[in-house]
DNA sequence: GTTCAAACCAATTCAACATTGGTTGGATCT
DNA sequence: AGATCCAACCAATGTTGAATTGGTTTGAAC
């Protein structure tokens, strides 16, 4: 060998790979060759190879995955869009905190955009959910007066994102249920607040939808601990 | 035939699947055998069965899909879980509003909650958006900038919904690949909007957090714009 | 004209195999 | 000795093709 290889090997390859790096097309997905043949292409030893991917990857310029391959740029995120897998890794109170950092927001854009259409289901929805004589009815209703909400934004992406929320309750409260089989009271903290949201939005009070729906969503919450807590015994 | 049997045959194999599946020990995803076993195991023709069986999902009490079987209880929620049909049904302006209405608050809480170590990759990612070499490369360091900060917010579902959103993006603006080879400029517009985001949550400042991510996302909004009334030609 | 069996179709699953980054152990060469 | 190389192996992943399965059509039989 001579002395320049002795101690600029591993640089003297990497140098290399970024020539072939700069000077490849490489496929839409940013794969780059097998490390086997790609040290053949080079003419270098997939030891030496491997030495040089090494420290460009610990540069953050490539990444790698046994079984699929070397790619330039960033590791991709694993989107993990999967519900249940979600909901696995998550709690009530967790999301309960989403609820109260999302759907405020999304109530203020309904007071924005909400045509009278909207403003009538909203009403039917609060009547309905009022005279429910079940809780579950109850349930029913409310959920739907909150998707009316939603789609009151009229706004695709966003009402994806509330369905994908909505999912999300249903995945993680299943399996605990509603034990009290009475429906709910006439004066159920739910029925003012409702009230106080619809209206809001009445009045194209963004603020005001806003500050209404994280009241709302603070008292489920309140109500959703209290709840838990009576169950621990 | 008997009288019977005339108008009676259908709810009579009805009857006869409900009460093999009373007795039936299915198995832990409650899947049933497959149709030409069962239409056999009852001594009945596929096509009786299945008319008992399209009753049967039409209650609801059964859900079946080609290439899976047919299992009892209700259907999965697929939860609007499918980003594809989603994709189709919106626009990048559309989606993103979605963004300036979610990505601000999920700011907000990132300042609240937001550890040293998210701190620290959040500056990593802002200096590497900074030497990138090629756009795509910016992009992706752009990326994983946002993406940590929805990590910092320390909530699983709300990480989750900042996912959804991006591989929407993702699956919107697909198609258009950007035609510009330039890397960004030194001082594009996002370097010191990034920077703003960044000292906000470093400085806990929950309001100038989110303030500065929709001022970033504006910006954003407008360069999308005028790329696309750019392209009008 | 209704029913049935068989064939066909498309979506899905499943199993076997090939590929690929990561690792190890002995051979080879300074 | 010590580094390097080479071959083999490992576990995760991708790929491919056959088998399964609900849905549909066809033609005969009654």
């Amino acid at each position: 060998m001579s002395a320049i290889s002795e101690f600029g090997s591993d640089r003297g390859v990497i140098t290399q790979l970024r020539a072939y790096l700069a000077q490849a097309e490489l496929p839409e997905d940013g794969r780059l060759p097998p490390e086997r043949d790609l040290s053949d292409a080079l003419g270098v030893s997939r030891t030496e190879l491997r030495k040089a991917l090494g420290t460009l990857e610990a540069e953050g310029q490539i990444w790698r995955h046994v079984g699929k391959g070397t790619f330039v740029g960033s590791r991709p995120v694993d989107s993990f869009a999967d519900i249940a897998a979600l909901a696995k890794r998550t709690n009530p109170a967790e999301l309960m905190r989403a609820r109260l950092i999302i759907e405020p927001e999304i109530a203020r854009a309904a007071a924005l955009t909400a045509t009278p259409m909207h403003l009538a289901e909203m009403r039917t929805c609060h009547v309905r959910a009022r005279e429910a004589a079940t809780w579950r009815q109850y349930e029913s209703w409310d959920n739907r007066l909150h998707r009316t909400v939603a789609e009151a934004a009229q706004n695709t992406p966003l009402l994806g994102l509330f369905d994908t929320l909505n999912a999300l309750r249903r995945a993680v409260t299943w399996g605990r249920l509603r034990t009290t089989p009475v429906k709910p009271s006439p004066n159920h903290h739910s029925f003012a607040e409702h009230e106080a949201i619809i209206s809001a939005i009445e009045n194209r009070d963004m603020s005001g939808a806003a500050a209404a729906m994280r009241t709302h969503l603070q008292s489920v919450e309140r109500n959703l601990l209290q709840r838990q807590m009576e169950a621990a015994d």
